[in-house]
DNA sequence: TTAAGTGCAAACGCTTTGCAGTTCA
DNA sequence: TGAACTGCAAAGCGTTTGCACTTAA
């Protein structure tokens, strides 16, 4: 568990106030370090406090969307969503089809794409969601 | 509507066969040229035959992408599944927030990116999927 | 004090499934 | 003839919502 001013004064900053629920649901996004769905979410802080419903969790989880400190992402098709705290670094996610882990990558690849279809083809880019499924350094044997 | 050997050799191949409604479901796509939801496809084969089910389609649908012969993309998170045929050369989707256009782009980004991965960072890459969003050239004014 | 937030249960929308009847090779 | 396929209706699943109660500021 770690301090509250962060996500207490990016909410009160909208008018929002930090309930226990929602500082749960930051906790948990914390230290998980990322890419839990909603129900893993709401088990996990249903072990510090069991009373705290599903519908809160959901939103608590939209509304840190809205204010850009959570995002949301379908890592595949037939997967529910997973959420994870928002690093400005962060740019898309690689999945491994071994071994399930999800990995960040940093680069300035979105940024390429971005200028590449503004400067040739004339389209303003405003988000990119890129997820790439494979085999990752570890399971491929280096 | 065209011809049905295609569909039928690819299917017959594998052990399935050329029914009425995979050919209505086939052939709405094809003369779609792509993007659209389960319930479109549906209502668009109920036009030619209103006793065609749901889950036929559904069913006809889940079978072209075993078969990559159709490809069922996310276009955004709060929509449903889109489905298209796939054709070789489509690389990912530009969708346009102000019309709603969805576009393919084809060019070497996504191979830009498999060797990039591959080269530097030893992840594998299988399945690029890339969705961008932003405004059109169309709609930005030239 | 009171608007904002919550738990609960029910509804929602898309998709899948079990089953009994039908059809194509 | 028999396995593949279908329509139907019901279930499944993740997510959202309406409402009466509670809580933070």
């Amino acid at each position: 568990m770690q301090s509250d001013t962060e996500v207490r004064l990016a909410l009160h900053d909208h008018g929002y106030r930090l309930t226990s629920p929602r500082w749960l649901v930051w906790s948990v996004l914390h230290d998980a370090d990322g890419h839990l769905t909603a129900e893993e979410i709401t088990a996990r802080v249903n072990d510090y406090d069991p009373t705290v419903n599903r519908s809160s969790v959901y939103r608590s989880l939209t509304l840190f969307e809205e204010l850009d400190l959570a995002r949301r992402s379908q890592l595949g098709i037939d997967e529910s969503a997973r959420w994870e705290i928002i690093h400005p670094d962060d740019q898309f996610h690689l999945v491994c089809k071994r071994c399930g882990s999800v990995d960040h990558h940093i680069g300035d690849v979105v940024e390429q794409i971005k200028s590449h279809l503004n400067d040739d083809h004339g389209f303003s880019a405003d988000t990119v969601d890129l997820v790439v499924t494979g085999i990752c350094r570890t399971c491929g044997g280096i």
